[in-house]
Parts: C-alpha cells; structure tokens; sequence
DNA sequence: TATCTTCTACGAAAATTTTCGTAATAAAAT
DNA sequence: ATTTTATTACGAAAATTTTCGTAGAAGATA
C-alpha cells in the first residue's frame, strides 16, 4: 500500500523516485548508476540522500545480506498530484486550464494522444451533465 | 518586448514575478503588501529579494523620485514555458501528455474550460493532419 | 531646525539542500 | 591469512536560498 507524501520531496529526492518507481527496488549502486547516466555523482552523495529519505520514511529497505534494497513509501501518482498541484498554483496562480493550455500548445503531444484526452473529456462532460 | 528566462527562477523570485505580471510595475512596497497577505515576510526580505532579482536581471527598475518602480524582465508566458517543461521533465519523466491527463482528471476544470481544449485539440489536429 | 517616517544598500546570519571525505565493517579474491 | 574491494554510517563542508538587522539618505511633520 502506497502512501501520500505529506511535503514536497526536494529536486535530488524526486530523481531517486523516479528510479526507484521504474525499478521497484534498488541498491544504492544500482541508483547511483542510473543518475550516474545524466550527471556526474559521487556514489557516496547518492547514498547520504537515499538515507535521508529513508529517514523520512520516504524510502523503505530491507537488509538483503550484506547491502540494503530501497524501495519508494510513496505512490508515484499521488507524488506526481502533489507536485501538480502546487506546481499549478506557483506557476499559474491555480490555473489547472490554463496549465493544460500551454501544454498542449506548446509541448509534444502527438495525434493518439490527443485522440485520448478528447476521450477523458468526454467522459468529464458526461458526469458534469449528471 | 519580453525576454525570456535563461534560468529558474526561485520559489520567491516566482512568487514576486507573479505579482509583477499583474501589477505591470510596482514598489517594493507594494509588492511586500501582496506577499504579506499570505504570508508574513518582512519588507528587508522582499527588497533583498528584489534586488538580488535586478542584479540577475530577471526584473528592471526604474527611479521614480525617491523610491523604485520595478518591472517584470522576463515574460510570463515565456516562464512558464520553461517552468513546464523542467516540471514535466522531473515530475512526468517528459511526458506532457500523462501530466494533462493528471491534471484533467483530477484538477478543477470547468465545462466551459474543457469545451475550450476541446477546440484547441481540434485545432491541433488539424495541423497534424495537413 | 529637529524629529519622525520611509526608503535603499548591504552584509551577514539562518535555513535548506547537496556533496563528499573518512572510518568501520564484511565479503571476496589472492 | 592477507589484501583488495564494496558497502554502510556519519559528520561536516559547500552551495544555494531565504531572512533580517543595521546604517545612511531623503522627505514629511512638528
């Protein structure tokens, strides 16, 4: 069972996430080497955040003999609303719309994609109209 | 003419650009009254930050007799355009279209406001298939 | 004129986040 | 058995961001 995060995990927090969401599980040096593939960073760096967060109950782990599996205490999809939401506030005063907007203006989205969204709105409208 | 942001603003640099873009120019007076209201800030910080801000070139000024007028330098559409995508990048692994779809799900969005993507996404389309 | 208020400049403290060096330990290899 | 390698623990430095205290200047007021 996945928990809610209950603040706002920093920038370095949100990338072991990401891996670890992928991965499930993971050791330290198999983190290490996935942000090792974007960004230089000392093994020993990714080890100190991965047991900050483990203290903040953000990650769990399990001693597998003589090293540690880490795994994320909290659900990617309510991280992800989290952030959302307060990414909408901060950078569109609360504008949900007007985020969606831009983003369909401006990044890449292709045609199946669209086709989807106009699915999901058409549902919306179907339960506003109840 | 609007710049464009060459980097990330901070939360407070974002929070003081946002009552910028609205006020057009404003004092630092002015802007610390817009903060205060929802939270407590003293007016050293605000005029700090505001400064530090000017010496970034993120915001002009200009003297007005004894006090500042200062002035958005880069344009909002522009920020939140660079703001999307490092937020799609870190919190969606780059994926637009799962952060839409969170956001039309879950967000507030009225019936008009989805009957407006609506048309937007119909105009896309359009030019996809040309 | 003297005092009070309001503004700017500026440095530095405080708080937060990120990075890394060192030591201890245990397994693996020689 | 000794050495090498890989791991964790931990403290503290470094970097970044935020906050604030103090001083000086310029008007406004008594």
């Amino acid at each position: 069972m996945e928990n809610t995060p209950s603040i706002k995990p920093t920038e370095s927090e949100l990338e072991i996430l990401q891996i670890l969401w992928q991965l499930g599980k993971a050791t330290v040096r198999q983190v290490n080497d996935e942000l090792s593939k974007n960004r230089e960073v000392g093994y020993t760096t990714t080890l100190k955040l991965m047991q900050i967060m483990h203290d903040k109950h953000i990650l769990s782990r399990t001693e597998e003999g003589r090293y540690h599996l880490y795994q994320a205490e909290i659900g990617e999809e309510q991280t992800q609303q989290l952030l959302l939401g307060k990414f909408v506030d901060a950078t569109f005063r609360g504008s949900a719309m007007k985020m969606v907007m831009q983003a369909l203006g401006n990044q890449d989205v292709s045609f199946d994609e669209l086709e989807e969204i106009k699915k999901l709105i058409a549902e919306k409208e179907k339960n506003l109209s109840n």
